[in-house]
DNA sequence: CAGCATCCATTCAGATACTG
DNA sequence: CAGTATCTGAATGGATGCTG
């Protein structure tokens, strides 16, 4: 992949997300949504996907397949019912023989991908330090047990 | 717990992130570590450890094994030592009877926890957008299958 | 107190075979 | 073509017991 979909429109997106202050008290509806939605975007899968269908407008389920390299065709159809369940895609069957089912992203699933900017960002920033802390932490002898 | 630690310095730094404008080609160690870290912090403890150690400022291990409701002992350590290993916390060691340690937030970590307000500020505002597409899908008969 | 080592149940993802 | 169903090996995470 090339990263996120750092586009003008995405970035204007992420800053005008920055911008909004949040309650002090967090509901916590909310709370269980955002670790659910990290837990989603943290599963390999469901990134690429958003990334592919941002540049592509709209693929098919084998176009999908072969764009999203690497993907078994199982975890295909669970990322994208997951991603069609919350909103962040749109499924459409034509009703031919052969089969032929479009997918899209929604509003909504471009929208995530601009709240991920933030993370993105900082990890560019922050590479190195993380870098040499890795570095650092390994020299001391010290592990991390499994 | 109680949301992301939303204090005045954390969302300044969320805005001071989401301004600066990324290099339109991704490094691919970059990309990595975006992986990665969204992939840790999606772990379910380290995004709690981060936030305990932000509220207390220091903490012994006892002391974060009780704040972290319902973590074991087996992963509160490994979670710390893989943030250590990070550079997101610094462990102190006094070598003491009985022993002594010490956890706390680097700069690092700190900063972290800011770059995924931009997550959080997005759930808030699409919350009702992703629950009313559950029940959409729910309601169509379809399912997500396992 | 602050861990490490071990065992075990559950989850998960990949491969494979089959179908409207 | 666009899936579903099933099997299996691997990874996870919790519980338990032990130690400097």
């Amino acid at each position: 992949m090339t990263g996120l979909p750092f586009d003008e429109r995405t970035l204007r997106e992420a800053r005008r997300i920055a911008q909004r202050t949040p309650p002090a008290e967090t509901d916590p509806k909310v709370e269980a949504l955002v670790t659910e939605l990290i837990g989603r975007v943290a599963d390999k899968w469901t990134m690429l996907i958003l990334e592919v269908l941002h540049q592509h407008g709209e693929l098919r389920f084998t176009q999908l397949a072969r764009q999203v390299e690497g993907i078994s065709q199982k975890m295909l159809t669970q990322t994208l019912r997951q991603m069609e369940r919350d909103g962040m895609v749109t499924r459409t069957v034509h009703p031919v023989i052969p089969p032929r089912v479009d997918y899209r992203l929604t509003e909504l699933g471009a929208s995530l991908g601009a709240a991920f900017c933030g993370v993105w960002i900082w990890a560019e920033e922050n590479l190195d330090k993380v870098e040499a802390a890795r570095r650092a932490f390994d020299a001391s002898g010290a592990t991390v047990r499994r």
